[in-house]
DNA sequence: AATATTTCTTAACCTACATTAAGTAATAAA
DNA sequence: TTTATTACTTAATGTAGGTTAAGAAATATT
């Protein structure tokens, strides 16, 4: 349990009183693979982080064709930030891919923590910050990059993620169809 | 000069002590159209806010293509954060696209501000956290809409901009060449 | 006002990636 | 162990959007 204490001395200090106010707000849970923990429609309640395991995020549109937004394997949070933000019904699913263990921390609990511990306020500045960094990256790179040069990015990027998450997964994250991946995939094995 | 403070007070209460002394602690520039106030390869050193006008950040790829990645105007943000946080260089241009006023928030200042006044802290992790959720929607539709939907969504999203901006760099936005952007935007009118 | 530069349009042709479909391999369920 | 699902592959065909090129319109510069 001290994998998210671990996490967030990356960024700032917390004073052992403190470590303990915010465990005391935390809930640890152990989630099967293949269950859905928020589904598309529901308001988000709480910013999850993974102890151990894997999660994804992803929409689906009118299509019946799913969107990953984004994976998160130990140590990483994940949620969907719109829902949580607005309190609002989000569009996101956030799925289990592998049996995890998982820290909860509830909005409103968030919000405290906030106002009792305003180093807290920083380290999640500070993650919502690199996260949009990132975020600004991949939009770039789909903006701006082939299919192939996408996957190799995520490749060095993500080279665990490549032999946990099935294909069309990472099709998906890529921005292709998983047709059109297994073909690229073969072409790029050829050489 | 007070519309950033108009700006900050939307989303925190500064008492008119705080408020003098970020104040003292920012910069007001006039810079003309088509000036570049941040190249790629500098370090960000600041953060804009634009007073009045109107810039764009963007970056230009091994073939020459821009890529915008934000239009700013009145009452926006913009930087480059990747560098600004890193302080490393960075591969955003921020041009001036009409005559603007714009203040300076150096990294430095930012820092010392967030120590001395901890609600601008919280300013900033809610301003960061709507930019996240504005760019991840923003991805989620490159990946399942075709350009004429996103070109919809700019619309409605931005209606002043679409009479500012030169449709190149609109269609660059919504990330497709000005040719096919002046060939959907016949086949739209013709509607 | 005249010239140069940039922006926008149109059209012919091209390609990266999508779609459909059918078959095979792998995993899960019974 | 057999059967059902799900994941992956391959291939034929289709299309959204790219490329090239040339001219027209608009802006900027002199």
């Amino acid at each position: 349990m001290t994998q998210i204490l671990d996490n967030i001395s990356k960024i700032v200090e917390l004073t052992s009183d403190e470590e303990q106010r915010l465990l005391a707000r935390l809930e640890t849970k152990q989630f099967k693979a293949k269950s859905i923990i928020l589904y598309a429609g529901e308001v988000c309640k709480y910013s999850y982080f993974v102890n151990s395991g894997l999660l994804r995020s992803f929409t689906i549109n009118d299509h019946i064709v799913e969107h990953v937004l984004s994976f998160a394997c130990e140590g990483w949070w994940i949620g969907d930030m719109y829902s949580l933000l607005s309190q609002k019904p989000g569009n996101l699913f956030i799925e289990v891919l592998e049996d995890s263990e998982v820290v909860l921390l509830s909005k409103e609990n968030q919000e405290i923590l906030y106002q009792e511990i305003p180093k807290l306020e920083r380290f999640f500045r500070i993650l919502t910050e690199n996260s949009l960094v990132a975020n600004q990256e991949r939009l770039m790179d789909n903006l701006s990059l082939s299919a192939e040069e996408r996957f190799e990015k995520f490749c060095k990027k993500y080279p665990t993620l490549i032999q946990k998450v099935p294909q069309k997964q990472i099709a998906s994250y890529i921005g292709v169809t998983p047709e059109f991946f297994s073909k690229m995939k073969s072409r790029l094995l050829k050489r």
